[in-house]
Parts: C-alpha cells; structure tokens; sequence
DNA sequence: ATGACTCCCAGTGGGAGA
C-alpha cells in the first residue's frame, strides 16, 4: 500500500501532472496541498476517470486541501481542527481502510507559511500548531494507527536546510517551529523519511527562483509521520523529484510512504 | 539585496508563498 503527500502549487495548472504522476505510481491514498480551488470546481471527473475518488476541502485563491483515493473504503472524513476556527482551509482527514491491516486515520495537512517571526502570520502559525498538537493528541488515542502528511513548512533539522548557515533562525527552521514538530515527534510519532537510509541534500522544495532546483538549493518541509504502531509496517519512504523536473513545475515534490 | 519565480485576482499592479 502506497500512501502520497505533495503540494500542487494550484491543481488548475497541476492537473496534467497529478494524473500523469497518478498514473505512474497509482498510489492508494493521496493528500494533496495548495489546490487554491472552490469545491465547486475540483476536478472530480478527470480523477475519477483515472480511478481516483476525491474528497476536497478549498477555497478561493489560497490554500486548499484534498484526500484522494484509489479503491480503498473512506470514512469519517473530517475538515479543520475541530475547536479551532480558521478561515483557512488547511486539514482534511478520514480513515481508510488497509488491506491486511486495521484502518488507517489519515490526516493532510497544509501547515501555516508564517512568513517572517514577529509577525502576525507567525503568531497564527504558532496558534495552529499548538490547535493542531492537541487535536492530533486525542486522534492517536482513539486511532493508533495515523499518518499525518503534508507541507508541514518546518525543516525539522538543520540537515533537512541547503544552507542552514543562510536559514539558521529564519522561517521553517526557527527554534519555536522546530519545538513544535518535536512535540509531534513527542506524541508517539515518527518520521518515516528518516527511517531509512537517505541521498544526502534532499529536499521536498525548491524556490521557483535562482536556479535553486538545477543547484538543489532547496528544504525538506513535506513530511509523513507515521504512529509507533505503524512504525514496523513502514517499508520505504522516499522523495519523488521526477515531477519537479517537468515544464511548469510545482515548487514542490511528492513524498511517497511505501507499507508493507 | 526589500531581488530573483510563479500563482492568483486583478485589470497592466500587488499579495502570498517559502
């Protein structure tokens, strides 16, 4: 079973490229970030057409999340942290069923920029994180068996940063967001990319300008989590920069988590 | 270097992203 995070980047220009990727790889459970579409406007039909059921959770212009699916049952999908109102449309989860394994609570997550510390967008990404940690606190006790995936805009470690130097204290790599990802650690979860050995200089993003994919300057900021229950059903976790390399690139990659 | 690129809604400019 093969469970994906990537942000598109806006699914209106990405499309071509999902299902290209889709059909590639058909993984069976997808979270998908920034598809900066209304609901109203998903493309259902064409993912369905590549055998993809699709929950979808947008807005206008920013932001935007979406679960989809390949053959695989989905229940109790839930949007937002519930207690936290946001205007933001930023978290989707639901649980799916795994073959040969119990159910899976799986949640995407389009985690806060935070633009700059000190600023507005930073106090609310930190509020976000502390709503998010406690939400996910209760989910893991009811469902041992989680995934959290998405851009979580944090490098958890300086390894995960082209020039930790340049970033030391700037957004994604300040100490308070990185606190914050540990507390996620804290609750019984794990980072699967981290569970293997790994190329060194990965990254998840890019920055569209100064050439930054062709010199692989870039960040690792989307991630999969993974409940210690799971820990020993994790098979491969890896980086897909394929889709990073074609004409008109999301900014970002796909994370793909392999389960045994 | 308050840059660079891309997307969006706007309406030939500006916010946001990271």
């Amino acid at each position: 079973m093969q469970l994906a995070t990537w942000n598109v980047n806006s699914l209106a220009v990405r499309l071509p490229h999902l299902l290209a990727w889709l059909a590639d790889h058909q993984p069976d459970v997808v979270a998908l970030q920034e598809t900066k579409l209304v609901d109203e406007k998903f493309p259902h039909a064409e993912l369905e057409a590549a055998g993809y059921a699709a929950q979808a959770f947008g807005q206008k212009t920013y932001n935007g999340v979406a679960l989809l699916t390949r053959g695989v049952g989905l229940g109790d999908v839930l949007r937002n942290i519930p207690g936290h109102p946001d205007e933001q449309a930023r978290v989707i989860a639901a649980t799916v069923a795994a073959p040969g394994n119990g159910p899976i609570r799986v949640i995407g997550a389009y985690f806060p920029n935070g633009q700059a510390p000190g600023t507005d967008k930073f106090a609310y990404k930190m509020q976000w994180l502390g709503a998010l940690r406690e939400w996910v606190r209760g989910e893991l006790a009811s469902h041992p068996r989680l995934v959290l995936m998405g851009d979580f805009n944090v490098a958890p470690e300086d390894r995960d940063v082209h020039d930790p130097v340049a970033w030391a204290g700037q957004i994604h790599c300040t100490p308070e967001e990185r606190a914050h990802f540990a507390d996620l650690l804290g609750l019984g979860l794990v980072d699967a990319f981290r569970l293997f050995d790994q190329p060194p200089r990965s990254w998840s993003w890019w920055d569209y300008r100064n050439l930054a994919f062709r010199k692989n300057q870039g960040l690792r900021i989307d991630h999969i989590l993974v409940s210690e229950a799971m820990r020993a059903d994790v098979e491969a976790c890896m980086i897909d920069k394929a889709p990073r390399r074609l004409e008109r690139p999301s900014d970002h990659a796909p994370v793909v988590l392999t389960l045994r």
